[in-house]
DNA sequence: AACTATTTATAAGA
DNA sequence: TTCTTATAAATAGTT
């Protein structure tokens, strides 16, 4: 390509990833929205960067995207309730179902608050990337902190 | 473009639309798929076409990437239903409610039960009280592994 | 950020 | 659908 044809894999050279994923994923973006106009789709994309930060693109709402694609193809494992799916219930039975649920939910919300808050923290690294030897003590140490952290709860 | 330049705007012929969108649709996936290998990121693409068909990319389990995409809003669960309070559902509506908000605590089950085995390996560790100092390699090693699944999640 | 020599992508025709 | 081809767009490397 260009100047120079180049092998797809993974680029190494810090500088030039950076600039290679940013136009490359503006490049893509603006491909899905030609594609979107031109044969009238709905598109979503969702892009994680090595820097753990979240692009997305929807010429729609991503999430309402999202829950159609879900909903075509239903990925739940097992049920917590272990309820049957299929069945049918009446509006009482779903009220006293949905209430039992938010009850659980809550009992695990304030753990899950903590490990987002931990995941986002690690997020914001820009050290995260770096190979164990290429760290500093006291990034080691962060490290050790947020384990710590972890096992508190 | 090509042959000739064309406006983006909706292909009106419908033979154009069918052999347009296949290929759009394949080369944005494959671009995709570079950005991916060149760029170590993770994606995930899914396309509704006119005729309700779903076609989907993604270089890890699209599913997972929605999860991961979906996690940065803590308070979907909280807030479960986004509904209009007004708005009176029939039975089979609830159902459908019933399900997502089944898939989505099953999600954050998941996520719980990935903390607790990271944790519970971590205490199983004798090297963990020592100080960041006294710890060998392969120990910070996993150390950061383990922050790493957190990070997957 | 802008430029540019090449490589790709693309639309239309076959 | 698939191949071909003239032209447009994208791209990597340079400046």
């Amino acid at each position: 390509m260009g100047r120079q044809k180049i092998k797809v894999t993974k680029v190494e050279v810090k500088n030039h990833l950076q600039v290679t994923f940013s136009k490359r994923r503006s490049r893509l973006f603006r491909k899905a929205n030609e594609l979107c106009t031109l044969c009238g789709v709905e598109i979503a994309i969702m892009v994680f960067s090595p820097a753990r930060k979240t692009y997305s693109f929807g010429n729609a709402n991503v999430e309402s995207i999202i829950d159609r694609f879900l909903s075509r193809n239903p990925h739940r494992i097992s049920n917590p309730l272990h309820l049957d799916t299929h069945k049918h219930f009446n509006v009482c039975e779903l009220n006293l179902i949905l209430t039992q649920i938010l009850d659980e939910v809550e009992v695990e919300k304030k753990k899950i608050e903590t490990f987002d808050q931990i995941r986002k923290t690690c997020e914001s690294q820009y050290w995260w990337e770096a190979p164990i030897g290429e760290l500093a003590y006291h990034e080691l140490e962060q490290l050790k902190n947020y384990l710590e952290d972890i096992k508190r709860m």
